[in-house]
DNA sequence: CATTTGTCTATACAACTGTATATTAATGAT
DNA sequence: ATCATTAATATACAGTTGTATAGACAAATG
């Protein structure tokens, strides 16, 4: 949106295995997709958000010439998206293992904020890029963002269903209440980000409150019936 | 972030009033700070952040030189606080006649709800900046979106101590209730500024019915004594 | 070997940026 | 009328951007 923009094709879309299974041709790349993300990883910050990186500084990061950058994503907004979807799966692997660890142990609503705010710290990069960028950037872009939050509310829907059933409390839209601990939960995150983290243990803990507050909302809601406006 | 920055002054801070109360003196102004904050406004959309404007790039939609700018704000960084601080005043008082205008009739959740929706729909500009410039930006930046969430946190949270006083409902944590009921609304309105408008009505459903588990949580929680983990 | 095929680099360009410097224009005070 | 003060403009510069074009390099294939 910036230097001089020519139009016409943009030297060539990237190239993708054109005989699957073979041995390649051509010259070896010196670097890849990955390569150009990790190094797009390093850029970003707090006040640095990957939908206004260049293309020029992810390249010279990534030690490569500007035009290299076109064998491997069409635009910094691909990268971005690539990037997103890489932030979203192992942030989803890291809930996964924290839930299946859960599943024995007392409650399930603690233990998984508290992995959640400690992957914040932790890999400190990935996660706060999914929190942040979700609300600008390309249609593109924000719509990778919905998919993981999305894919978020489906796998914790079918664990409070199970949940409901293993203790018969059953609860109410249980859709709505999926919904509504993920925002939440992205929500008072994307402010932590921005704290010192010896202020995160007190942000756990009002989570934790507000989340069992919609729990106890949810079950009575089930019991009693549905209350008029 | 981007030009020849070469250091040094940047010709001069903006001037503000010498002497109090009296008649101005030099050449009167051909453009105010409000006409510059108007320009910014016309040029922030779905795509564009505030936070990525370019000086000349206001300077030219408000129709005087670059350099001009520099006579209203230091940085555009500074334009886009005044911004935030003025959305945050019209969206408060907007909310504030919604809640005077609902205290008389039935449900103070449905009808602020449905009102900030409508605000979301009609101003079209202020609210979406508030809700989407939040996680980006300069640190200035975000403190400014904070305050303005912080100070619809305290003016709810007394509207709900009010309420339970009233209804002899008493409710657990109030501080935290408004936190969460914020924070989601904005959340949530935050998504729905990139929906198409016809489904705006499902989302109001939604948010209703998820704030109503908070309140019913809340209020038994209040009534039976907290639970443990 | 030469050929083909794909990757990477070098160079170049025009658009755009923030801002320093100098000048002009308009207003109130003297 | 002159002066001081302030606002706005014009010009200029250096740094950055995206990308077009062309050539250099390396590997597999003939």
């Amino acid at each position: 949106m910036i230097g001089g923009m020519t139009t016409s094709t943009p030297t060539r879309a990237p190239s993708r295995s054109p005989r699957r299974g073979q041995a390649p041709q051509g010259r070896k790349p010196v670097i890849t997709r990955d390569d150009l993300i990790a190094a797009a990883l390093k850029l970003v910050g707090p006040n640095r958000s990957v939908s206004n990186l260049s293309l020029r500084e992810v390249a010279r990061e990534a030690g490569i010439a500007p035009n290299s950058f076109y064998r491997h994503f069409r635009d910094v907004d691909e990268l971005a998206i690539a990037l997103i979807d890489q932030a979203g799966r192992s942030l989803r692997k890291i809930i996964g293992e924290a839930r299946h660890r859960a599943a024995s142990g007392r409650s399930i609503v603690r233990s998984s904020v508290e992995t959640f705010m400690e992957q914040l710290n932790a890999d400190e990069k990935l996660l706060h890029i999914v929190l942040r960028e979700g609300t600008v950037g390309s249609e593109a872009f924000k719509q990778a963002v919905e998919r993981e939050l999305r894919s978020f509310e489906e796998e914790l829907c079918v664990d409070l269903m199970r949940l409901a059933e293993l203790n018969k409390l059953p609860i109410y839209e249980p859709r709505l209440v999926a919904k509504a601990i993920t925002r939440l939960v992205f929500a008072m995150g994307t402010t932590a980000m921005d704290l010192p983290p010896d202020r995160h243990p007190e942000l756990v803990e009002e989570m934790v409150k507000i989340l069992r507050m919609i729990m106890v909302g949810t079950q009575t809601m089930a019991k009693e019936g549905i209350v008029a406006d």
